[in-house]
DNA sequence: CTAGGAACGTAAAACGTTTTATGCAATGCT
DNA sequence: AGCATTGCATAAAACGTTTTACGTTCCTAG
């Protein structure tokens, strides 16, 4: 496949009547030259239709135009095509959105580790780079090549990076145990995952104060992750020999699906006995019987941000960073009294 | 801002003790290289972690690996970031899913022919169009620079162009008519987007062949997509004036939610004098009272057949196409009778 | 003994820019 | 008049590859 090549500085030259060098210098505002030339320069280039070519220019070492995004999580999950994870397909949208509203076209791009390492990947002008590792091989690639990035979550064990955005968790852990509290609730179990991130910690801690604020005693449980939906189920028959409490707050949304499940398997009615909320939505919320209540991530305004500190990095400014966003809770019939 | 460059190849050249032409060659599979000569410089390289430079090898046409993606509808909203367009965004989520699978990098861009034009823009390999116009001037461009493209929705006006996929609008008008005519539905209204897409085009085609088949007069109206959920209350006035048909199917999203509030508001009941339907889901009908019917595009095989006939242009392979995926109906409040 | 190939390498041109270093008038200053 | 300065424009180097065209060396057939 030979790409046709569009029109070049030299035909430009040429039909001005100048050097290239001219053309650079006249579309680039360089250099030397006077009014009347550059003028005309532009008129002839304009009418050409040129547009420079950007590897070309890219080759000496000029932005792009165009930032990188790299999905940390899908990577480690090996598939890129996983069913219902549609909170990767809602960043990656909303990204998207937010890259080419500020004129920058945003690539997608495959784990940078793992050859074969996608062509274009280290010629971007930056990335964002999703729910980074500990010691994240992706982003000490970054850094060697010293490619500015930015991530959606906070890198674990690097306190004095600042350049990332997050969903406030604290806050949005407090919306749900607001939301139960006035529904009626008195004790409540927090149902974590066994991954040592900020999400599992910043909740848990939120939790525990929540607790001593209102004198009820803390009932907090661990899940592996991939345990899923079936160790959701299990967990459900702990809670009932445990005695029941007046919600259920899972982390994943997985693991609140089969805690509702188990539940209700085992006759705890929900939402009339128990209720259950998850602080991460999905397909497996939305379509259990009755639908659970979810924290819905909100990633238009995290890519947003994202955006902005990547520029500001791009730019050279400095960053306002890093910068929290929030949650939006939905209340289903999980939570309906 | 100043890349940091990597190794080159003449870095890998003077270490291997050869020639950069014996390096290009060796990690290329071309020349007349003896077998260990090859062995040994691949091997030089390997260790040095040595990656040809996108841009330079771009630069004397080779490919990317990237493909670009244009969302032609988005550009016609003049909103990169709408809110509630969700079909957008699982679009663009599965498309990358789908690059990603094939090793290919996904580069979304901004409207081709409006300037600033992105940098990179034709550089890359391909690209996929999504709802191209009649006499569309970003396939133009394309075609003008020789670059291979697939579009999702067929290219109106172009008969003898196969390179698409889409849904199969006729089918899935069916399918909504068919429901509207089981739910009781005599006469129904069609409300379409201004944009002459196959999209508008096909689905009215289909409506008006129904309208025919079942004797019922069309009642067609026209709304700009960006007249949004304000457009639909405003026509939904024109409707009562005119007679408040069995059933109104909006092939918006944001015109259904629209028409349907400017209904209710009117104090037209939903479902119980009129159904409201739509062509496209979207968090608006989703969230709409009542939540209103839609159909369900399938992002996901479309974008999959879409990247096998990209890569088979890209090859210079005969590619297998047109190809049409199936959307699904979710039948919500909006025609529960 | 030599012409004609293989077999193996490399020099140099090309890709389309940007940037650095000059060149050459014309003008200003002593 | 001679020298520095300014104003304008360009030549050439660089960016990192791929590709074309050319050299070697060595073997083999005549």
């Amino acid at each position: 496949m030979t790409r046709a090549r569009g029109i070049t500085i030299r035909d430009v030259a040429r039909e001005a009547g100048v050097s290239i060098t001219a053309v650079s210098h006249a579309l680039n505002d360089k250099g030397t030259l006077s009014t009347a030339t550059r003028a005309h320069i532009r008129a002839v280039a304009e009418q050409m239709g040129y547009e420079a070519d950007a590897l070309a220019r890219g080759l000496r070492r000029s932005p792009m135009g165009a930032v990188g995004l790299v999905l940390r999580s899908l990577d480690a999950l090996g598939d890129y095509a996983p069913a219902g994870v549609d909170v990767f397909e809602r960043f990656v949208g909303a990204a998207a959105s937010q890259a080419l509203a500020r004129g920058l076209s945003l690539m997608l791009v495959p784990d940078l580790t793992r050859p074969p390492v996608p062509p274009l990947a280290f010629s971007l002008d930056g990335y964002i780079v999703t729910d980074p590792h500990v010691d994240d091989p992706v982003i000490a690639r970054l850094e060697e090549r010293g490619i500015p990035y930015v991530t959606y979550g906070r890198p674990p064990g690097r306190p004095e990076f600042t350049h990332w955005a997050a969903e406030d968790d604290r806050a949005s852990a407090r919306l749900v145990l607001t939301h139960l509290e006035s529904a009626g609730a008195r004790s409540v179990a927090l149902v974590r995952g066994t991954d040592p991130n900020a999400w599992n910690l910043g909740h848990q801690d939120t939790y525990l104060g929540w607790c001593e604020e209102h004198g009820s005693t803390p009932r907090l449980y661990e899940l592996p992750e991939r345990a899923g939906v079936e160790g959701g189920a299990a967990l459900a028959g702990r809670l009932v020999d445990e005695g029941v409490p007046d919600a259920v707050f899972c982390l994943t949304g997985r693991h609140a699906a089969g805690v509702q499940q188990g539940l209700v398997a085992r006759g705890v009615r929900v939402p009339e006995r128990t209720m259950v909320v998850t602080g991460s939505d999905s397909e497996h919320a939305r379509t259990s019987r009755p639908a659970i209540s979810a924290l819905e991530l909100d990633p238009v305004a995290g890519s947003a941000a994202l955006l902005d500190i990547l520029q500001s990095l791009i730019a050279g400014r400095p960053a306002d960073s890093p910068r929290l966003t929030r949650a939006r809770f939905r209340p289903r019939g999980s939570t309906r009294r």
